[in-house]
DNA sequence: CGTCTATTTGAATGTACTCAAAAGCGGTGG
DNA sequence: CCACCGCTTTTGAGTACATTCAAATAGACG
């Protein structure tokens, strides 16, 4: 009933599993529906989960002591996402993880987690693959973030993530490069006349 | 001759190894004097090191398309340290990384990596949670730099590298937190005359 | 001692934010 | 089907935080 398909190639893609294997991966995984606006992950709740994404959208994001939304992860298909720092120490997290449009996920418990190293320890050869990737995206992030203007940032998400740029609310693009709703509307507007003299001038 | 028990050490608090699997490890590194200001890996070459520091202190940082330098990452003693995209993609990276003080490290080089991985499967979970870490402190980076106005993230380096404040020059702390030596300088001079006022007030 | 680099200071500037208000847009219920 | 509501986006004026540039001062090291 439930296709496992899509997490079996991107896992595929680093280790590879027998029949067996297999199976028991699979009999460690719970299917959730996650609905818009749906939570996976509160902040101060110690997280259980790290999630795959087999369909929809889901983001991981901080709120700050002035209530002000920062997003860290847009998780779209065949993504991995969780509270890492909760899901290790097992403490209450920071982060909230919601839906941005009806998501389907397999979860993957902490305690199963543990479980599978112990049964098919190339399965942390897999994790330690995906987490090698996850700092790589972090460590551009922080780079970027010091190194980049408003308007750099902003050009290349738009690189970065072409497909999510229509289907995002903008204030949401904003809140992941850092910058106000309000400014980022007049970076759009600013680029858009940049745009328009370019052409003019051909 | 060489002293492996500070890497031992490190690596013994997350898995245990058999005297043979020691011998092995051991044989598989390569022991290096850096002095101040040398070099272990530059910009456009491609990494061939991942190192663990025995002594002394290393920084990689990241010089921006107008010549400012961002500091990544301090590595004193205990620490790891490399330029993971270049070392897992082998392509050359962006980073640089150099010795802030004479410097004794132990090189583990991408083969013998995984060399380790093949006979002793046990590191891949000692690597994996050496990398869960790196990715929980670089996510915390991005959140910092996302809420935190400069004073705040000045005051929350001087709590988390205590041992740092005094032995670098104020500049790199600058280039750590992401503004300019200029700017640093006067939130100490603001800093100073607040502590001051509190002071006469009681 | 002299040189080189780091730090401090000040004035002018720029980038991005705040606050407030208007305009646009999508969904929902009558 | 359209009117209304709530939320997002746009716009503008004023402001704040941080940078730039230039010059003076302090420190470190041979």
């Amino acid at each position: 009933m439930i296709d496992y398909s899509p997490i079996l190639k991107n896992i595929e893609k680093h280790i590879l599993l027998s029949e067996d294997e297999k199976e028991f991966f699979f009999s460690l995984l719970e299917h959730k529906t996650i609905p818009k606006k749906g939570f996976l992950t509160k902040e101060n709740q110690t997280s259980k989960y790290t999630a795959f994404v087999t369909n929809g959208c889901l983001r991981s994001y901080y709120i700050d002591q002035n209530g002000f939304e920062h997003i860290l992860q847009f998780a779209p298909q065949d993504w991995w996402i969780g509270d890492i720092h909760s899901l290790i120490t097992q403490k209450p997290g920071q982060l909230n993880i919601d839906a941005i449009t009806n998501t389907e996920v397999l979860l993957l418990s902490t305690n199963n987690q543990e479980l599978l190293y112990e049964k098919v320890p190339k399965f942390e050869r897999f994790f330690r693959i995906i987490l090698e990737k996850s700092l790589v995206s972090f460590r551009q992030r922080v780079i970027d973030n010091m190194s980049l203007s408003a308007g750099e940032r902003y050009a290349n998400f738009c690189k970065t993530y072409p497909s999510l740029i229509n289907t995002l609310p903008q204030k949401q693009i904003a809140y992941f490069i850092g910058v106000t709703p309000e400014f980022l509307s007049k970076l759009r507007r600013d680029f858009q006349k940049e745009d328009r003299h370019g052409k003019n001038l051909i």
